[in-house]
DNA sequence: ATTCATAAAGCAATCGGTTGCATAACAAAC
DNA sequence: GTTTGTTATGCAACCGATTGCTTTATGAAT
């Protein structure tokens, strides 16, 4: 345990005042540029480390973010928080990363622990579970600004970042359709969340389109777990007309419930052909591999840290755009592909 | 933006002196318990939180565990992470993470920005760059813990978290070797980092006991890509004798090799029985099912934060226990079973 | 020579808890 | 009645950087 360096300690061998250090090492205007060349070097000669508490505890700033996640461990977030961990580190600010565990409970609590910590900002996605933004106020109160991703909901105070679900949704089932579908059925995650209740509006707005058939026995909302995949599965052999196509919310329960299929003797894209969503790994390792709709995770992670940092930098005002919307694509792959290319 | 309540505002309010709010606040034995229990109300009352940086500027101390991970879009590193969040959650620390891509020069970067933070440990997987742990001198000599989990180097001064991978990488073999495999290929991570050669280890060994065929032609050293999953399966078809059984240290290498090798018309498990590692949840996607090693991650990341926290509370000494060795299994599935069941 | 503007640096208060040491109050012991 | 001990609380310095305001130095303008 040595002593740590302060600015102190450099005014000292420099017979300079404390002031003017920290002045330098801020690169203030009102300093000579030839002292700060030499309080710079001296500092880095004698391994000086600014104290960050200190600097909050001043400048009531922390330079740190907070993430709130349903779940650290899939495959889809991961990839958010790896673009999030770029841009953070290269803006010299530090995450704090947490999970609801699809819990509104926990969303609270972690909520409550980012206030505590005094971040400066806020990255969310919200849990299944969640209905209003209630838990954020005391943020809205203080003015420190949330930026939700992915599963969001409308609200002036915050922006959103996320894809067009809804047209994402509309263009997997108008490809199924133009593979030659003719009866389509859905499977989605929890309506409660904007990502999937959007797709399947879109998804009800193709079929409406060309007059295809719909209702509620083409239209499954479950939790898009491996189980469900199965689960669907199942259900569709007991159907007494099967659909002939099937868009998924998801790739791993696309996935899981094309491997089932297969066992009950459907081939796909014959029987049935099979859209995913996410562009998860796995949608290259199943046989057919996968049509799925590419997610920019990495990408999403980019820009909605890059969006607060800015903000908070005041080269943005956020307010000003209220939803940012990323591009995505259909990947079309074997499991959806009938029409022979020329 | 309002005001901030302080131990000042409850100082004053109760006619107290603020060190006794802080003392009351914080438990300490010498304040009288019914005193106590008024402040604590009070506190309650007027929405008092504590400012951390205060209070870490004054007790040299962060409530503040760094992680550094190679990547953070993996399947495993998000459970290990899950893992961490949940027991650092519980015991009111936070967690800073960032990723080193695999770079030792990002992870020294890394490393530097922990010490900037003040954390008051770290807990980190080791880049596959990474030759020796220089980079966290500083902590050493600062007496800050460092726990190493799944790519490790033995060192004395921090404690390891593995499984034993010798021992995984032995008994994954063996089991092929069961399978009736007289000709066993491996496919292996870089070998700098522990968990592939100890691996590699472990499957030489197996090899050795049972005195079957091993050398450079059957030992592939990748990054496990799934594209190097593809050049394995090229290489394997192009070698005069194939393999009979495959041990991959990475299920979604495995995956992608069994794909490409099904293409070339090799059955599995009968041509070639095939192992992977981590079991992964592609390995449940792939057909057949990967046989694979089950590797608690969620279970490590639990552990490790754990470890590093009873060391910080002063409940465990970490200098004690130098390395902790957590189980595996070995999960048979399609992909190696050859030998029927009774 | 005097006044004034400007640049450069210093003074000292401040952020909000924490903690070693002193003090006060009161009871028990001598 | 004085001493000693115990318990509960207060005083004030401290952690280290930041910043409004003041001071000093320097040169230009009058």
């Amino acid at each position: 345990m040595q002593k740590e360096v302060t600015i102190y300690d450099i005014a000292k061998q420099l017979q300079l005042s404390p002031a003017t250090v920290s002045r330098a090492l801020n690169d203030h205007p009102a300093i000579n540029s030839n002292t700060k060349t030499i309080i710079t070097s001296k500092a880095l000669e004698m391994g000086y480390r600014s104290n960050m508490f200190a600097s909050n505890l001043r400048r009531q700033r922390t330079n740190t973010i907070g993430v709130i996640v349903p779940r650290l461990d899939s495959a889809f977030m991961s990839t958010v928080l790896a673009g999030m961990e770029k841009v953070v580190n290269e803006s010299n600010y530090n995450l704090i990363i947490s999970q609801s565990l699809e819990s509104i409970k926990k969303e609270v609590t972690n909520a409550k622990t980012m206030f505590d910590s005094r971040v400066d900002g806020l990255l969310v996605s919200l849990s299944s579970d969640t209905e209003n933004l209630d838990h954020f106020n005391a943020f809205f109160r203080k003015g420190i600004p949330l930026i939700l991703f992915d599963r969001v909901v409308q609200q002036k105070n915050c922006t959103n970042i996320v894809i067009d679900n809804l047209k994402a949704g509309y263009d997997a089932t108008i490809h199924l359709i133009e593979q030659g579908c003719k009866r389509i059925m859905h499977v989605s995650g929890s309506l409660k969340r904007n990502v999937y209740a959007d797709r399947l509006k879109g998804y009800r707005l193709a079929l409406l389109e060309h007059g295809l058939p719909g209702g509620d026995e083409l239209e499954r909302s479950t939790n898009l777990t491996r189980q469900d995949g199965l689960d669907i599965a199942a259900y569709i052999k007991r159907m007494p007309t099967p659909p002939d196509g099937l868009f998924v919310s998801s790739d791993f329960c696309a996935v899981s419930c094309m491997g089932a299929l297969k066992q009950s003797g459907f081939s796909i894209p014959n029987d049935i052909a099979v859209v995913g969503f996410n562009n998860d790994p796995v949608s290259l390792v199943i046989d057919p591999t996968l049509t799925t709709i590419h997610y920019p995770g990495q990408e999403m992670g980019e820009i909605a840290a890059q969006s607060l940092i800015n903000h908070l930098n005041g080269l943005l005002r956020l307010s000003a755009t209220n939803t940012i919307l990323l591009n995505y694509d259909l990947i079309v792959r074997g499991s959806s592909q009938r029409v022979k290319l020329a």
